[in-house]
DNA sequence: ATAAAATATTCAATAAATTGAATATGTTTA
DNA sequence: TAAACATATTCAATTTATTGAATATTTTAT
């Protein structure tokens, strides 16, 4: 009997919640941990955690600036994956939490392009779109 | 946090190498599951609790004919699903043990159209295709 | 060299999924 | 109605995943 499908390495890696959140927010290119910590309000080790299952199931990898480290999609057939998905179960897409990012002292909320405690969004798309 | 993401529910669906095969058995379209049985050679009850699964995360439905139940996948996106998630993990395709269904007494196994013992294969394509 | 910041890892407790064994249900045939 | 067949369900034991708490690692600034 096949038996260890390594697909379901992918599928098991997608199953979880917050996991699908942070995928979510990388969606808009790489991100460092404190970014998504920012984003999600969870504690910092659950989301290494976290990380850690995405990598072993290598949909992401991490690149080191610094004391910083940016986690990035491999292949973004995942978001394809997630947004099958999505379909399938006929609800709303999946864009997390659309809470701003107050908190974040990571280089990609702090551009010279005056992005502000004030008007720095998580989500593309949908709340961007009707600022 | 939105923690509950209903999209979960179809990666857990997806989670499990057998449920896996009983899918890929349902690609070519309904099947009793003593068929499912025959094909993957486990036994009727743990097939069914794998049924089960697939039928509360609304990826199946089923129809009985008679003694016999038939299942099948509700929407074909379950397939574009678990090919990318094939594409990603770059291995083979996942298409189950291609051994003959030597047992089955199931309609779909003995149509008029001579599908006798010896020449019934499991899965479509692959070995058919150097038949 | 020390301290502080950002992130990772380990370990233990808990929760959830898997699976075997036994049994129940619904259908057909005698 | 009883027996046989195909399938489903339940329950308990086991395995695996989740998650909180504590701690370790790596880098930068002092």
């Amino acid at each position: 009997m096949t038996t260890n499908l390594p697909t379901t390495k992918i599928f098991k890696a997608l199953m979880h919640p917050s996991r699908l959140e942070i995928l979510d927010i990388l969606r808009e290119g790489e991100q460092c941990v404190c970014h998504i910590e920012a984003a999600l309000g969870y504690r910092q080790a659950y989301i290494s955690q976290h990380l850690m299952v995405l990598r072993e199931a290598e949909l992401v990898e991490d690149r080191r600036d610094g004391v910083r480290i940016f986690y990035r999609v491999i292949k973004p057939e995942v978001f394809t994956l997630m947004d099958t998905a999505n379909d399938l179960c006929g609800t709303e897409p999946i864009h997390v939490s659309h809470k701003r990012v107050t908190n974040c002292p990571c280089p990609n909320c702090n551009t010279s392009s005056g992005a502000e405690d004030e008007n720095l969004l998580i989500t593309e798309g949908i709340e961007k779109a009707n600022g």
